[in-house]
RNA sequence: GCCUGGGUGGCGGAAUAGGUAGACGCAAGGGACUUAAAAUCCCUCGGCGCUUGUCGCUGUGCGAGUUCGAUUCUCGCCCCAGGCACCA
């Protein structure tokens, strides 16, 4: 009887081998053209999920292939390891987070491991460990030289009952999740990295990334948000300081009748201070601060405001404007103030019509007149300027330039561009991340840590409870130091840096994995690898994590570090792996197997079935794939990931369909092993002579496979097609007659070959194994990726379809370089379509060459 | 709400430059092999209709449009997903 495919065995034994060779392991030199292949790493949240077998899966099918390709390839691994859920375990199972993290760690390598993915372990690199993290408090040293870090107000969500910062994850419905005590905002003082100094740049170089796709570089065009307009400079009544104004809308000035503030600026108490109804207004403020940031600009938001008891002028018109407070304005946008033009912005309008604030129509539709009391919205399209003194008359879009002229010359106001990309809050009120490196000294003030005393380590003995300060402000060794600058006693700053600062330069770390000389950055090293070939990663970071690392690339740029301006030459955005996630009253969110007959495992209870979303740690919705693994091997679980969908597609987890992965891997195993002893000693047929036509066809679907598979992994990224491809191919040497008739077994052991090839990437462990068993010595995965006959490949005969009035009526067969002429005298000589026009008036005919003519007739 | 994608059989998906809709696989049904089961192999498989055919109509979220021809392009709508700056 014959051996049957034991997947546990076979994975287990290669990727011993490929351990013990070393065959991942990778360096500089080499005459091969390099390739950084990378895969978005993971955040040790305990166990891999379905989502990071998927992109891994992915990202190991390009790096063999590559390296198949004759590329040295860079292909590593390691860990994102600072970041909340390690702090929540700590409050919820008092396991201190470093334990908790390093061991989530060796579980999650193991598993990688076990699904022979062919990264270079020995650039393993986790960021949770000083020797890491030690670099980015040099970098946090640099870039405070540099002005590119620096403190400011901002607001937190705070829960007072907690008396601690929640992250936006932890605000359910403006609850806080652990007490459901309403969440506050607070100002605290916070460090900023001045992204915005890089705003023209970041845009400007999108259209660089050709390899990108375009719906990332569109979402991060738009996250930047560049507008170009004017300030323009409203005095006030009382002689104070003028209020100034960002627009685009400069046309529409004429038209601006009334002021709005964002109700938590600063100069609204200000302006409101000593008028009559200043409690009223402070109540306002308070009210607005706790509105949902993200609603409150909604459009069909309840637009609400307060008078401030004051005017501002309209510098050109003269005319007082009332000033008022209002919640769909923000304060960190532009100047925080807006000009209202009621009649020609809707939310203007809305507000105007609650308030009873004068309209003037200033630009003048084609088609109709308008008229400020019939109007029921603004009139937001073009037009011809009307009420706009010496601008009348004019098209409102010429007007944009020739009004920024005018309040240029007048003093009145100033081209401005303006863009919606705030800097970016680094300041963590954490334990669980990278400290930042700053002493706050009496007599200095803030003092920088001094560059020899880095790393800020973080300290061990620390108890999180959830509830209270910074974790790190309850550690009196920690906080209490000595001042680099006078001795004299000093704190140090408590809080951690945002974990997006780690992954915006991890990609250059594992360049050079161990480097200990500052800054951790082999510039050699790092300057032959970088950037990124190819970067595969969810879609979910198109804008965070990959716009931060385009501005963490230019800034060490530009403090000498770096050689390049954007660190990723092609982006790969896969979908995500989804599932609806499993609630329980009483337990909250649920793990698939603590839920039985749709009730809880543990209290009964009937479960809640929530939506379909991304699988992640948090909602519990997510399938560990070692049981897979365990029932049907690495390769099945692989190729049921790539076989599923295209891989920017989301994927609604279903496990229905994996047997069928594994039932190909059987087929490919048992097709192999019933030709064994047929092309074991054998060289594989590569000659010219006329061949039976069984060989010839099975030549043929050989070489246009390879032809296949080798596009869609290159050039399409569709793995999900190309293991169709090698299926059809099996299927294709299933149906041919075994035979030991010389020239049969030779051309079966070029099909056999090529699927062992062509398998390689996708699932190594199989197609190694095989290739080995039919005789090779050398490894497959070392192997070279084989090439097709454009001419074996080629069809001899193709199909013309045959549509009357875009229908297909009719198909013929003729030679592929059949004329154009030869074509339409067999079409007419075929009875369907003699039959189909008997009645009918033929108008015209249109063929495409090699696929169609499609005949136009009428009655 | 705003920005970005997506929607094709019972299911996952295919159709690569506007040109054969449903490749490949799953599930289901029927059959072969077997004492039996598993495994394996063969057949059927979008819907409706009939004269059961190399048949007709219909069909790619819904409604319109452009075109000889639209899953593919344009406009409007519905639904789903991602992001919205402290989840990563």
């Amino acid at each position: 009887m014959e051996e049957r495919y034991n997947p546990q065995a076979v994975e287990e034994k290669w990727q011993k081998r490929w351990e013990q060779e070393g065959t991942f392991t990778c360096n500089e030199d080499g005459k091969k053209p390099k390739f950084y292949l990378l895969e978005m790493f993971p955040y040790p949240s305990g166990r891999i999920h379905m989502g990071h077998v998927r992109n891994y899966s992915i990202g190991d099918v390009v790096a063999r292939h590559k390296k198949m390709r004759g590329f040295n390839v860079l292909h590593p691994m390691g860990w994102d390891s600072f970041g909340m859920p390690a702090e929540n375990a700590a409050i919820e199972n008092k396991i201190h987070p470093a334990t908790w993290t390093r061991t989530n760690i060796a579980t999650m390598k193991k598993q990688l491991q076990r699904m022979g993915f062919s990264y270079d372990w020995q650039r393993e690199i986790s960021t949770c460990e000083p020797e890491y993290y030690r670099w980015e408090q040099l970098f946090f040293l640099w870039m405070l030289k540099k002005g590119l870090a620096y403190k400011k107000e901002a607001l937190v969500n705070f829960c007072e009952s907690c008396q601690t910062v929640l992250a936006n994850e932890q605000v359910e419905g403006g609850l806080c999740w652990r007490c459901q005590k309403e969440v506050k905002q607070k100002q605290l003082e916070q460090w900023f990295f001045r992204i915005t100094q890089y705003a023209e740049e970041l845009l400007t170089d999108t259209d660089k990334l050709t390899g990108w796709p375009e719906k990332v570089l569109t979402q991060q065009r738009n996250w930047i948000g560049k507008s170009v307009g004017c300030h323009v400079y409203f005095p006030m009544e009382n002689g104070t300081e003028a209020l100034s104004v960002f627009t685009t809308r400069q046309d529409t000035l004429f038209g601006a009748s009334f002021m709005l503030i964002a109700a938590e600026h600063p100069r609204v108490t200000e302006i409101a201070k000593g008028k009559d109804n200043e409690a009223e207004v402070i109540a306002f403020v308070k009210k607005v601060k706790k509105q949902d940031r993200v609603l409150r600009t909604a459009e069909n938001y309840e637009k609400e405001g307060v008078f401030l008891g004051c005017h501002c002028i309209n510098p050109l018109t003269g005319k007082k404007m009332p000033i008022y407070a209002a919640n769909y304005v923000l304060a960190d946008y532009g100047t925080g103030c807006v000009m209202a033009v009621p009649t020609h912005d809707q939310r203007d309008f809305e507000f105007a019509k609650k308030y009873e604030l004068p309209l003037i129509v200033v630009i003048q539709p084609p088609d109709k007149a308008l008229n400020i009391t019939t109007m029921t919205e603004a009139y937001t399209e073009e037009g011809v300027l009307v009420n706009s003194g010496q601008f009348n008359g004019m098209k409102n879009t010429q007007a944009m330039e020739i009004i920024a002229d005018y309040l240029e010359q007048e003093g009145k106001g100033k081209r401005a561009v303006q863009y919606r990309l705030r800097d970016w809050g680094i300041s963590r009120q954490r334990y669980w991340g990278a400290p930042i490196p700053l002493i706050y000294c009496d007599k200095c003030g803030v003092v920088p840590v001094r560059e020899e005393d880095l790393p800020v380590l973080l300290p061990q003995g620390v108890q999180i409870t959830g509830e209270g300060k910074s974790p790190l402000a309850t550690l009196p060794e920690f906080v209490n130091t000595t001042c680099p600058q006078c001795g004299g006693p000093a704190k140090r700053e408590t809080d951690t840096m945002d974990t997006f600062v780690e992954s915006s330069w991890y990609f250059n770390r594992f360049c050079s994995p161990k480097e200990e000389k500052a800054p951790g950055l082999n510039t050699q090293k790092v300057h032959y690898w970088m950037p990124i070939d190819q970067y595969i990663g969810g879609i979910e970071h198109a804008i965070m994590h990959l716009l931060y690392s385009r501005f963490y690339t230019k800034v060490l740029r530009d403090l000498g570090v770096l050689n390049f301006a954007e660190p990723i030459s092609r982006l790969l955005t896969q979908g995500m792996v989804c599932k609806e996630s499993l609630t329980c009253p009483e337990h909250g969110y649920l793990y698939p197997n603590q839920v039985e007959n749709s009730r809880c495992t543990i209290c009964g209870r009937e479960v809640v079935v929530g939506k379909t979303e991304k699988m992640s740690k948090t909602k519990k919705n997510v399938i560990d794939p070692d049981t897979l693994v365990q029932l049907y091997g690495a390769d099945t679980v692989r190729v049921f990931c790539l076989f599923a969908a295209p891989p920017e597609k989301d994927l609604e987890w279903s496990d229905q369909g994996i047997e069928g992965s594994y039932r190909f891997l059987n087929r490919v195993w048992r097709i192999v092993m019933e030709h064994l002893d047929l092309i074991a000693d054998i060289e594989k047929y590569h000659g010219n002579e006329d061949l039976p036509e069984p060989l010839r066809n099975l030549r043929k679907k050989t070489h246009q496979t390879i032809r296949k598979v080798s596009s869609d992994l290159e050039d399409r990224f569709r793995f999900n097609t190309a293991i169709s491809a090698i299926m059809e191919l099996v299927n294709a040497l299933y149906l041919l007659e075994k035979s030991h008739d010389t020239l049969t077994r030779r051309v079966v052991r070029e099909t056999v070959e090529a699927i062992l090839s062509l398998l390689a990437p996708i699932a190594p462990h199989i197609a190694e194994e095989l290739w080995g068993r039919i005789g090779n010595k050398d490894m497959l995965v070392t192997s070279q990726w084989p090439d097709y006959d454009r001419n074996v490949a080629s069809e001899e005969e193709i199909t013309i379809v045959i549509q009357i009035n875009g229908k297909v009526r009719s198909r013929i067969a003729v030679p592929a370089d059949e004329n154009e002429e030869n074509i339409k005298k067999t079409v007419h000589e075929d009875e369907r379509i003699i039959r189909a026009l008997a009645d009918k008036i033929l108008v015209k005919e249109i063929y495409v060459p090699g696929k169609l003519l499609n005949i136009v007739a009428r009655d």
